[in-house]
DNA sequence: CCTGCCTGAGAAAGCGTTTTCTCAGTTCGC
DNA sequence: GCGAACTGAGAAAACGCTTTCTCAGGCAGG
């Protein structure tokens, strides 16, 4: 049977002996560096196949001080676009060989930075993705960060590549979509406050309204689940708006599914919106009309701008703007004329 | 400015210098060890706080043997399913102080199984989720993958302990209460063949159909996903059946979209139900019928499990068994008596 | 035939920790 | 007052690997 060193795993100085050489020409024939004699090589591939070594990634990482590894910090694992993200993160990295590690914040901003420096020092790079934390914070720490990527937030610390989705320009897409239907009230279902995305759009409805002076908006509290958007229906009937946009598709869906409780009709009574375009957006009934947001692929050039930091490949540093594409399905519809208020 | 050793970062030998003590020492005041002198434990704090000193994890990793990490391989990261097994897993080893590190096989299940031993060497132990592995293969590897623990799956391999929904008894359930509303012409729309969770619904089904001879139980080819649900359409029409069981929540809701474009009511002319209780599920229109399962909460269990497997906790390996709740919702209704057959 | 270059492999020095081993310096008991 | 037990901290080994350093041996050139 295999024979173990002092530990339990068969680790390079078994191969060794049993190839009869010394560690360091197992190391460099597992390296693939050519400076050893065939023969050898034979012989000691030979020997860690039959004894199925494989090396052990720890002392791999300490003695080439990386880790082929990368972490990423999101404030909620539960929230599908986090999910996207940490998908399309995932799945490029694994395509250059690196794995990643997640931490969750759960929403709680104080714990952020801790976790981000301990996930940071176990890898060779790190994404934050839309940290809660302050700016101020945020700059502060950066730098011990680095490698860095930054989702959807930026910073003035520099060498912090940002990909930022343009929320703001994306409500007003859809704001204008809801007004070329003959919308003339309007109301935002907001999200978290502490949520920079939730501010992005805010901005961009206040430059709408800017543009529109005749529509009217209405500003609602919310959060960024289904329920949320199932608990507003009150203050949305109140609002007296025929055009909703949700903070996003949950809570679109949520609202949906109140307003239809009421018996309201979508489109027919009110239009719906959301933002994000996830999967389910396409099979609500009425299918939900939504911003979307190439969610998956900024993960994936997350990884690319960290990858490329990593390198060090002198590329300035640009980060990217992601433009939502306005998806018109069958929850916005014409404006109820005024006349044919039917009841039921 | 800080001084950095050699490499770019601060280590112990740092801290060392700064205090006037060896790094041993200042390994025992970073680990609470109490055999130091007070006033000396204080300066080697002082300088440590100073320095802003961290130890690198990896060097700990390396001399601990532990790296206070486990590892997730999954089939398929966008699968909500998994997602929410990742999420409990995640949140219940923080708590512990571990960190988890994620590998999606992508459905290939030829790589699986590299991929499994990657992680787990890197890693304290490893969670396998529902591996698409052959049975031969996974008896095979588990043994090098200990301490490991199984979702939706079991080994004949010693010390494994394996969490697994009982599906069979789920379907069971849901046949029934379809059964319990008249319905007598059943369909199944599988999931994907090599899932071993579609093998136990099968069985199942097979169960139910020698308890309940009278009903008619066809079953349709299928998948996992929400176009599944949708191009289904057809197959579920001409098998006749007015009472469908989706393989799981996803496919319901492509289905139930996908009769509503055909201008059928649900569950007025077929009734639909789903299975896994995805958070959407409450929130589609009409509200689906499923089968909840509790699977964050298998997350962690299966982080209880692998963490008594860690600590070599005699706790003889029993795994568990979660039994599936029927969660009857608008989408499954009375079976339409068979003289209203209205077409269209 | 001797010097010098070159090839290839072993010895050893890291990488950054923890932990055992060792040994000064104290304290205590007799 | 002297050896024993004890305390506390430095030296060094260990963890498992990579890589530089070193050096023996082979070979070509003068």
């Amino acid at each position: 049977m295999a024979r173990k060193s002092a530990s339990g795993r068969i680790g390079i100085a078994d191969v060794a002996v049993k190839a009869g050489v010394s560690h360091a020409t197992v190391s460099r024939v597992m390296n693939g560096n050519f400076t050893v004699d065939p023969d050898i090589a034979a012989r000691v591939r030979a020997a860690a196949a039959e004894l199925k070594y494989q090396p052990n990634p720890v002392g791999r990482s300490l003695a080439l001080g990386k880790t082929d590894t990368i972490g990423i910090v999101v404030p909620d694992l539960a929230n599908p676009t986090f999910q996207a993200i940490l998908r399309g993160l995932s799945r490029a990295a694994a395509q250059d060989g690196y794995r990643v590690l997640i931490a969750d914040s759960f929403e709680v901003s104080s714990e952020e930075s801790i976790l981000a420096g301990e996930a940071r020092r176990r890898c060779d790079g790190l994404v934050l993705c839309a940290p809660r934390m302050s700016d101020a914070e945020l700059t502060e720490i950066a730098p011990s960060l680095h490698p860095l990527v930054l989702i959807n937030r930026t910073t003035a610390a520099p060498d912090v590549p940002s990909l930022v989705v343009d929320y703001g320009q994306g409500v007003q897409d859809i704001a204008g979509h809801l007004v070329e239907l003959g919308h003339t009230r309007l109301a935002f279902l907001a999200g978290p406050p502490r949520s920079a995305s939730n501010g992005m759009r805010l901005k961009g409805l206040e430059a709408f309204k800017a543009a529109h002076p005749q529509v009217e908006v209405t500003m609602l509290e919310g959060g960024s689940d289904f329920d949320t958007g199932h608990e507003a229906v009150d203050a949305v009937l109140a609002s007296g708006a025929t055009g909703i946009l949700a903070f996003n598709d949950l809570v679109a869906m949520g609202l949906m599914s109140g307003l239809h409780e009421r018996g309201l009709d979508v489109p027919g009574d009110i239009s719906v919106t959301g933002f994000d375009d996830i999967p389910f957006a396409k099979y609500t009934t009425p299918a939900l009309t939504t911003a979307a947001v190439p969610i998956t692929e900024l993960g994936e050039q997350a990884w690319h701008q960290l990858r490329a930091l990593i390198r060090k490949e002198g590329n300035e540093v640009p980060g990217s703007r992601f433009q939502p594409r306005l998806e018109v399905r069958a929850s916005s519809g014409p404006a109820k004329a005024p006349r044919s208020a039917v009841h039921g």
